[in-house]
DNA sequence: GACCTAGGATTGTGCTACAATCTGCTTCAG
DNA sequence: CTGAAGCAGATTGTAGCACAATCCTAGGTC
């Protein structure tokens, strides 16, 4: 695979705002300035507005036009999109790995390390190591549109938790239902496959929406209201 | 839904450079220069890269730091990929309406036109009424993510139909899955929804890459080659 | 209280300038 | 003749300005 040496400068930016967003640097349904933005990060107008198209491309932002881009606020509602399309990808990946009995082998290192974790983690560090064996689960497919999809949504899971989800399920419950996967992937066992992974994401999906703070609703900011519709998710 | 009365200019421009490369205007490979394209469109550079910007996310064009943006080479790997997570889609698709017993009235107009169609009907009129029925499915669910996902996959579809394949399958053959496909959902058995949506779409990614022309190795033009990497699908 | 209007603020778009970097060609050593 | 090094031209990357288009708010009128 080949690398680029150097970034671009909307990449970097991009990347730096994302990681503030998931960071709760800025309150659901903000508005962002383009020109305070602009020289905070001593970048062009431009640059920016690049890197705000990146975002609401990926779901952090939206967009309304002549009114500026605001940071998603995420309800119960998108919680449950969010986790059929997550089930539709990841039984697709576990069906692929089944057919071909191959466990990845960073799907192995991840469950290993998520599973040696204790009670004393922090929310993070349990939460990335969850994610992490996903995720390995379908990069291990080797399809890229695939990965890519499933990225979109580790990062909409994660902007989830920071806004209305506190708490994690525990280690233990996961990890078993994570063995219970990789045990039906060897043995080659697709239609099992799928059942545990899909009961897994739905137990996942009633976890995490009981345990939701927010209502249907968005809870908008005082001043600007958050746009209703964004253009790539309307 | 509110719409906006407007729309921008960046929007336009993509939209219309989406057509134009579906309807091959650009050879797979081709060089897409900034100042050329800007001229000819009546645009700034800014604008036009904007909207590059958006047909790099949504897979028609690749991008290449300091040389500009390509027109994506699709392989029959590709097609395979598509196909994999187009699948993974469907599948989810089919399993919601099925739970809830109930076939979107849009599937079952998308089905009865795509039926009524003759053997004299041109591919593209085919492959669009195909094409509708299973939208109608994905958009049926409601879920603004999965349609979102499955939209950017119909325009990958369109490109590699454009690119690689010339044909298309049969009405008959194509309706009859479809329709058990239908009574499938109706009875609400998911697990027959599908197996049917699967087989469908795996017969139908073994009828095109039967008839893909291209090895797995892309075209490149001659001139400036195309990149070997994009940062989205990388 | 509902409606209309003016003003201020922000974004949308085009243009120019210059830096960064890539590509291809030329040159030169072996 | 082959291949590496370096130079020159072309293209993209980024910043900054100017002005138009649009939106939001406040204030006034009925």
């Amino acid at each position: 695979m080949i690398r680029r040496l150097t970034t671009s400068r909307v990449e970097t930016l991009e990347d730096e705002l994302e990681r503030q967003v998931l960071d709760g640097r800025f309150t659901p349904g903000e508005h962002l300035g383009e020109i305070a933005l602009a020289e905070e990060f001593d970048v062009g107008r431009n640059t920016l507005r690049a890197a705000f198209d990146g975002l609401v491309r990926r779901g952090l932002l939206v967009k309304s036009r002549n009114r500026g881009v605001f940071v998603r606020a995420l309800t119960a509602h998108d919680l449950a999109e969010i986790y059929e399309l997550r089930t539709a990808l990841e039984v697709q990946a576990s069906r692929i790995l089944a057919g071909r009995r191959s466990v990845p082998d960073a799907a192995r290192s991840a469950y290993a390390h998520h599973h040696r974790l204790g009670p004393r983690s922090s929310q993070r560090v349990v939460v990335e190591a969850d994610l992490a064996f996903h995720r390995a689960l379908v990069v291990g497919t080797g399809n890229a549109r695939l990965t890519r999809a499933h990225k979109t949504l580790e990062i909409e899971i994660l902007l989830c938790l920071a806004q209305l989800v506190q708490g994690y399920a525990s280690v233990g419950q996961l990890a078993g239902e994570h063995d219970a996967l990789l045990e039906a992937i060897e043995r080659g066992d697709q239609t099992e496959a799928e059942a545990v992974i899909r009961r897994h994401l739905e137990n996942a999906t009633l976890w995490l929406i009981e345990h939701a703070t927010a209502p249907d609703e968005p809870l908008y900011t005082l001043g600007r209201a958050a746009p209703i519709e964004s253009r790539d998710l309307g």
